[in-house]
DNA sequence: CGAAATCTTGAGTATAATCAAAAACGGTGG
DNA sequence: CCACCGTTTTTGATTATACTCAAGATTTCG
């Protein structure tokens, strides 16, 4: 009970930082039956091509989505951390159209569409945060289809920066403009839509210009108005409610 | 009345293409309270910072959602067609991240958000299918990022000549493999992320191919299967009800 | 400790951008 | 109907950004 209890409040929190909860509201997300399970990295965890019956609540860890091409290139559409449910979208849409795998090793909660049904139909104030989560979603892909077509490397890669930071801050996991860094270079390469040779020289141009430290499992942003003037980071289509600044 | 019967039809139409709609549920949509306009091309519907109090029926014509670097470069999100409501997440997000435009000149209806609050509550199958409209746009942002991080600029090209068609398609306004086309060259480059000089290339080149006749407001597909093979076109992003192909 | 993955560096190449200017087109007013 | 203007399309030449290939260094993990 207290286990659990702690389990679905990543979600609880999650809900209330969008609409303030009334107490049968949070009740009721208490009460939403959740199969937990502890993932490996790199691991599928639903397809191109399935059919869900259910969504996936990450608890602890960092999962991604992404679709691939004919000649096996894979292209990173998001990125997600804990508290977000990544395949929010197969509540109302049938057939998945891209994959979601874990990047680093995972605690997820998975929900019945069902549950989720219900509860939508009976507190619609829950229903709209909860479409709210996917619109932002949607703010998010626009911020990167404008990274990719319009931003030089450099550029992007500090907008990127940014973006996984400010996100990391709203949860509390930035601690004096520092976070864990959980992507491989590669990783970020398939994101941006650049070769790993290219993400690598990147990022030392940043690093060399004193904007930031990355080593292999954490970012120390040193800089955050030069790096934010670089991206042109404008933290406004994340939509997050008032918080002091990363 | 009967003219606005005429103007809410086409809500009507996409609607019943998404869920079937009972005789109450009908009703309440052509109930709508709704303020027809007719605009311009190249006309500002919603700007970024707006904090809108309505939403916006294209009824007839072409639009586009954009978004401007510090720069002054144009990046185009996406393009509406009839029947869509390009704006529909200012029902839950309070201030714009980017603007909306007229390509063409349109007819355009409003409809006040209070009123599609309503219908939400009092319908849950129509909010479920206006949710999964905004869920659809976000699978078709997917498949822009995909275009612009890894494939060449003739294969992003081909797949956006097959989005369009598909989706005009599925509104009846496709004869023959041939659709009206309202992009100028420039246009399409703000949307693929290519410079006018390179989108009048690529287009030349899949003009020499044998696969498209494009004129300045025409696309006629030649070849639709090698079309669709260059750009990699899979539809089922696009999540549309059964219809013979294009 | 050893193997595999990841990161780094160098050299050559390709794709697409930029710059510049001419041709074609579309709409307007005389 | 035609002349004119602005926009759009087209072409050519040059440049820049980022990719590819290849190989060595470093880190991570079993």
């Amino acid at each position: 009970m207290d286990a659990l209890h702690t389990l679905t409040h990543t979600l609880i929190t999650k809900m209330a930082s969008i609409v303030s909860l009334t107490a049968e509201e949070q009740a009721a997300l208490q009460r939403l039956p959740m199969q937990v399970q502890t993932l490996k990295a790199d691991q599928d965890i639903v397809r191109e091509g399935d059919r869900p019956s259910r969504c996936c609540l990450i608890i602890e860890g960092f999962a991604a989505r992404y679709g691939v091409t004919e000649g096996g290139k894979r292209q990173i559409y998001a990125f997600h951390i804990a508290g977000e449910v990544p395949d929010l979208q197969s509540l109302h849409i049938e057939t998945m159209d891209h994959s979601l795998q874990t990047i680093t090793p995972c605690q997820v909660g998975f929900i019945q569409h069902e549950a989720i049904q219900d509860l939508c139909v009976r507190y619609p104030r829950l229903a709209a945060a909860l479409w709210r989560e996917t619109l932002i979603d949607g703010a998010i892909f626009r911020a990167w289809i404008k990274n990719l077509g319009q931003r030089s490397a450099d550029a992007h890669m500090a907008h990127f920066l940014c973006e996984i930071m400010s996100r990391l801050n709203a949860i509390g996991r930035v601690e004096k403009l520092s976070c864990a860094w959980p992507f491989t270079q590669s990783e970020m390469g398939d994101a941006l839509g650049l070769s790993v040779v290219h993400v690598n020289r990147v990022l030392q141009e940043i690093r060399g210009a004193g904007l930031i430290t990355l080593t292999r499992d954490r970012l120390t942003v040193l800089d955050w108005d030069r790096l934010a003037a670089l991206g042109e980071f404008d933290p406004l289509y994340l939509h997050q409610q008032p918080r002091e600044a990363a």
